[in-house]
RNA sequence: GCGGAAAUAGCUCAGUUGGUAGAGCACGACCUUGCCAAGGUCGGGGUCGCGAGUUCGAGUCUCGUUUUCCGCUCCA
């Protein structure tokens, strides 16, 4: 099977099997949105259980909350969201290159600049000492004309843009015929507004005033709580603030199921540190990301980390870990070293002063923050790629099997009395009263045993126990396992503590 | 957003030069078998993605539209 094959595969089988169904599907579904089903759900669920133990038990200094995906407008203005992704743009048809118009219309403008610049330097070629470049300017027919030129388009230009007038950007461009710089064609579409930002109207009076934006990231909640959660948990530096939410981003293409979503979750640490120990904790993070991936036993060959050259504007170092997907190596998760470039920022545009005192120092500072940043979807789509196997058995036969890691199974252990008669529905009634208080489980009793233990394997149930009429006197039951496929005899009374032995998440945390 | 392809039952698909919508699997009931997906009987389920047009008549032809896939493009 291709890798593209296994992922259109996979994609059914998550809709075959309740993990995952596009969204409002009898509507016709709504481009890059998906929802969790009945699988789904405690899938990704268990990840983030994981996430969140490693994080907040495990490093005693790192503590979590829960902020809204509604924010102060302002946040995005001090975190660059607001300038850095609001821009018109328009596409050539014949080289598919995206533009900026407002840039090509800039581009356009300086082109006049230059040759009333050449017709100016040869008029002082001309004239040497005695050129008046004020009178020049005011005579000369070529600067005059090229002048005029300049100022309509200028003077367009600008009303356009202070109404935001996308087809004026568009009437421009084709009055001016510019050309796409590689087709050298005019075949324009019309100009549309990228915002990397969803917006909402924030008020019933619908001024346009307070506009709200739906978080594009989770950070930012953090940053704004640093101050209440320094203080109220009497924090010392370093530590570090974790959370788990939505975010939304409004791609121009979202594509690739649920790696690139609109609407998607995120997974976000913040670690505060004093200024210059910076690189340090960025290694140290670094490698703890790392471990907590390769703990889960999907195959450390299968991570990569990914340094980036060009840092974003807020970065002094990052990194990616990226995952071998069935579309190839693609990034999960990005540590960043955002220095403090975003409690800077919050406490210019706050007048809030965000600072610490650090009593070993003697003195006050912005702290700097290292971030470590997944997506929750992405490491779904890791986990759930990475475990989708097709075995060939004996015989001939075939079977699909998710070798999930256990603790992260959407269901630990399925109970199946072999024949529905006999007293084992009743038996296995009691088997699942021995266990409906530790695991997740699902009682089956239709159809043939061997059908059972197939859909069991299909999403990734590690233990199925069979209750035969040999239960009925010795109170032993047979304990299937997924991955061997494996049959044991085993006492009702020893159930618990066989399968908590493989699916409690704390032998996964254990291993940190 | 551009270009190409596709859309028929829950799933995978068939459907002839335009002439009364089909199969397998799945699903429900009952019977049967009983440790690795395949037994029997009966049954439910589709205004053929949506909207127009051509035609006596459209799943089939034309146009538009929506969604999906592939390739570009974009990606903090």
């Amino acid at each position: 099977m291709t890798q593209e094959e296994l992922f259109k595969v996979l994609v059914a089988h998550c809709k075959e099997y309740g993990f995952i169904f596009p969204s409002s599907e009898i509507y016709d579904g709504l481009a890059a949105v998906y929802d969790y089903g009945q699988m789904g759900v405690e899938l990704k669920n268990n990840i983030k259980r994981y996430w969140w133990e490693a994080m907040t038990r495990l490093n005693e200094n790192v503590v979590g909350i829960d902020s809204c995906v509604f924010m102060h407008p302002k946040t995005w203005v001090a975190s660059g969201h607001v300038a850095a992704f609001n821009d018109p743009l328009i596409d050539n048809k014949d080289s598919k290159k995206r533009y900026r118009a407002d840039v090509l219309i800039e581009d356009y403008l300086a082109k006049i600049e230059e040759k009333i610049a050449k017709e100016v330097a040869k008029g002082k070629k001309r004239f040497g000492d005695s050129f008046d470049e004020a009178q020049f300017r005011a005579t000369n027919p070529n600067v005059l004309r090229e002048q005029a030129k300049y100022d309509e388009v200028h003077g367009r230009y600008k009303a356009a843009e202070d109404a935001n007038d996308l087809a004026a950007y568009k009437q421009i461009i084709l009055d001016c015929e510019i050309v796409d710089p590689i087709s050298g064609t005019r075949n324009w579409t019309d100009v549309r507004q990228f915002n990397l930002m969803f917006s909402t109207q924030g008020s019933n009076t619908g001024n346009g005033d307070d506009v709200l934006y739906l978080r594009p990231e989770t950070a930012q909640g953090i940053f704004v709580e640093y101050l209440n959660v320094q203080k109220t948990g009497h924090m010392k530096i370093p530590f570090g603030i974790a959370q788990i939410g939505k975010a939304f981003r409004n791609e121009i293409v979202a594509r690739q199921f649920i790696f690139r979503m609109k609407e998607f979750e995120q997974m976000e640490m913040e670690f505060f540190v004093r200024p210059g120990t910076e690189m340090e904790w960025f290694a140290k993070w670094k490698e703890n990301r790392m471990k907590w991936h390769v703990a889960l036993g999907m195959g450390a060959e299968n991570y990569r980390f990914h340094d980036h050259e060009k840092l974003a504007h807020y970065a002094n170092a990052a990194t990616d870990i990226e995952f071998n997907f069935p579309f190839g190596f693609k990034e999960l998760e990005g540590i960043h070293s955002r220095t403090d470039f975003d409690l800077g920022n919050h406490q210019k545009l706050s007048g809030k002063k965000i600072q610490y005192f650090d009593p070993d120092l003697g003195e006050s500072y912005v702290p700097y923050c290292v971030e470590t940043s997944i997506g929750v979807d992405r490491m779904f789509l890791a986990v759930l790629s990475h475990s989708y196997n097709v075995e060939q058995l004996e015989g001939g036969d075939s079977r699909v099997v998710l070798s999930l890691p256990a603790p992260l199974a959407p269901v630990k252990v399925a109970v199946l009395p072999l024949v529905k008669k006999d007293g084992l529905p009743e038996l296995a009634q009691e088997v699942v009263d021995e266990i409906k208080y530790d695991f997740a489980y699902q009682y089956d009793e239709k159809d043939s045993i061997g059908k059972r233990y197939r859909r069991q394997d299909a999403i990734g149930t590690p233990f199925c126990v069979t209750v035969d009429n040999d239960s009925l006197n010795d109170h032993c039951v047979t304990v299937r396992e997924r991955d061997t496929m494996q049959q044991e005899r085993v006492p009702i009374a020893e159930l618990r503590a066989l399968i908590d032995k493989k699916v409690n998440m704390s032998n996964l945390l254990r291993k940190l």
